[in-house]
DNA sequence: CCTTTTATGCTCATATGGAGCATGATAGGA
DNA sequence: TCCTATCATGCTCCATATGAGCATAAAAGG
């Protein structure tokens, strides 16, 4: 049985053929926290995501992730999640050298001091500024939707502009339609195909690069937590054990990017029965002192059981 | 630098250590139709998932799944989404020998004849009877609820003993609480905890076994697409051209293992509008003859704007 | 003509999510 | 001391989505 070209067949046959290819794989890891209000993240020199290789000692992917940021952050990483796997050509470190890496999500809370030279906590919006909508009155950098406009217009034919024109405006959120928090992936991918950002030799966009395709893998990373901590209570993860509504809203709305309509917002996460009180009130600088809760860890099991969207049949 | 004891640290000084460990790196495919209201999986000899090993000369992985599964089936692979990645130390083929395996799942529409010798489509509830729930009056069988039970019953302390029972009755819908579908992985791991199935050592639970944990990541890959078919509109990749809303329904059904209201489906695909009709009807063999509709293609780049789930605030 | 079967249209009650009014509690001035 | 700015909390109102059925239409087969 004949395969496509590149690989040999391995759907039937098995035994004819040479030894498969030996290639380097590698952990990328991608740590979240919260701290008073801001995302963070951890890095090296700001510049590159703590990575690792895989060795034939650890027990399983996820172990290997665990052993060594543990060890790192010195906190234990609640919620770990794997991301993505990629092995892309370009991503080639050295002449010819092809890496597998998979990357993970983890959150934690932010340790005191990077113990390790070059470890640092970096706000996550330094690399994706256009992110962060916190402020109502944040728009689109004027640089961005400049050069996102005209990479649409530059389109060779009245095709591709208008699959460009509307990619952008349902990406970034323009032409009168909804700013879509859960798209960060897509638009840095369309912020580089449009030649924008640095690592893809363009000047205009702002926000920091990153080494290879870290900043990629972040955006993987913030796009999938933003949609995660809708339906499920990972939030808690980025939490102190006691905490109040405003703070827990606080640690949502820097995740989301977004501001969230506040009485809405404790009624949907006390009608969940998500946290309980315990019993003590904050002493904040201003305004009414505000009660203090904890997450229910109890519910963790059952939330899974969410909604069915789909209309059954009883 | 130190890091935890098996890999040496890669956080910082990178330069200073001996060359990463080469393993060797391969793609598992899950191949997903519906025909005549069966969910179908591509198999080899009815107890493998395709898989090949992953090459140099591939672009991506996702390529090269592409590539051999197109050449393979004939069939344009719509939809193709990466699962996990695993790489746990019980997979090692050889001895001593490691691998990782990306898996993905892939939807297309059954092709005639599996061309290749070994190649055949088998029903997917070969593997996990108990998941088809379509049948109002089917119920989890005597064997596994009995052995679930007793693995939960069985445990050395009052504290496990509580959670194992309380984790048997959400997977699997016991104690009055309701059946979710989409806990097909967990359910799948949860009687592999309890030793039930064959590649665990069991004997007691139906349903055909596979050989490595190829099974495990049919459940992972049926699971995934349970909870995607619900906001994103993806069964239209399992359907053919035209089609009838009790077919779309009947293709839903068969994925998601349960009935579902006839009327709310038709009002929630047409409020949607997701599909629009062609114009033609169906000759079937009994009833009313039923208006036939084409997906509206041009939605899916609309409908990743879904819901929000978060109290907002304008 | 009557029964069975599948398709379609519509209605009604309830649950959920979006907005905003009103009041309680504190700190910091004026 | 009283007024204001700031948050925290309680509740109400409304639009829409979702769960359940009732009723009718349009075929095939006795």
């Amino acid at each position: 049985m004949a395969l496509p070209p590149p690989p040999d067949s391995h759907l039937a046959d098995r035994g004819a053929e040479p030894a498969p290819e030996r290639i380097a794989a590698e952990l990328i890891a991608v740590i979240v926290a919260v701290t008073e209000g801001a995302p963070r993240v951890l890095t090296l020199a700001g510049a590159a995501l703590p990575s690792g290789p895989f060795a034939s000692e650890h027990r399983s992917l996820q172990a290997a992730l665990r052993a060594w940021v543990e060890h790192q952050t010195h906190h234990p990483l609640g919620y770990v999640e794997q991301l993505y796997t990629f092995a892309d050509r370009d991503r080639a470190a050295e002449a010819g050298e092809r890496v597998v890496s998979v990357s993970y999500l983890g959150l934690t809370r932010e340790a005191r001091a990077a113990a390790q030279a070059g470890v640092s906590w970096q706000d996550l919006y330094r690399y994706f500024p256009w992110e962060d909508r916190r402020d109502p009155h944040a728009a689109l950098a004027p640089v961005l939707a400049q050069g996102l406009r005209s990479w649409a217009g530059d389109a060779p034919d009245a095709m591709l502009r208008w699959e460009r024109g509307t990619r952008v405006a349902i990406a970034f959120g323009l032409d009168g339609r909804p700013w879509n928090e859960e798209l960060a992936l897509q638009r840095y991918e369309t912020l580089w195909e449009a030649g924008l950002v640095p690592e893809a030799g363009g000047t205009a966009a702002p926000g920091e690069p990153m080494v290879h395709d870290h900043r990629r893998i972040l955006a993987t990373a913030l796009a999938r937590l933003r949609g995660k901590i809708k339906y499920r209570p990972v939030v808690f993860e980025l939490m102190p054990p006691a905490f109040t509504l405003g703070q827990l809203q606080a640690a949502v709305e820097a995740l989301a990017g977004r501001r969230l309509h506040k009485q809405n917002f404790r009624r949907l996460v006390e009608q969940q029965e998500l946290v309980e009180e315990t019993g003590g009130v904050t002493a904040e600088t201003r305004g009414r002192p505000a009660r203090l809760f904890r997450f229910r860890r109890e519910v963790m099991a059952e939330r899974a059981v969410s909604g069915s969207k789909l209309p059954l049949v009883r």
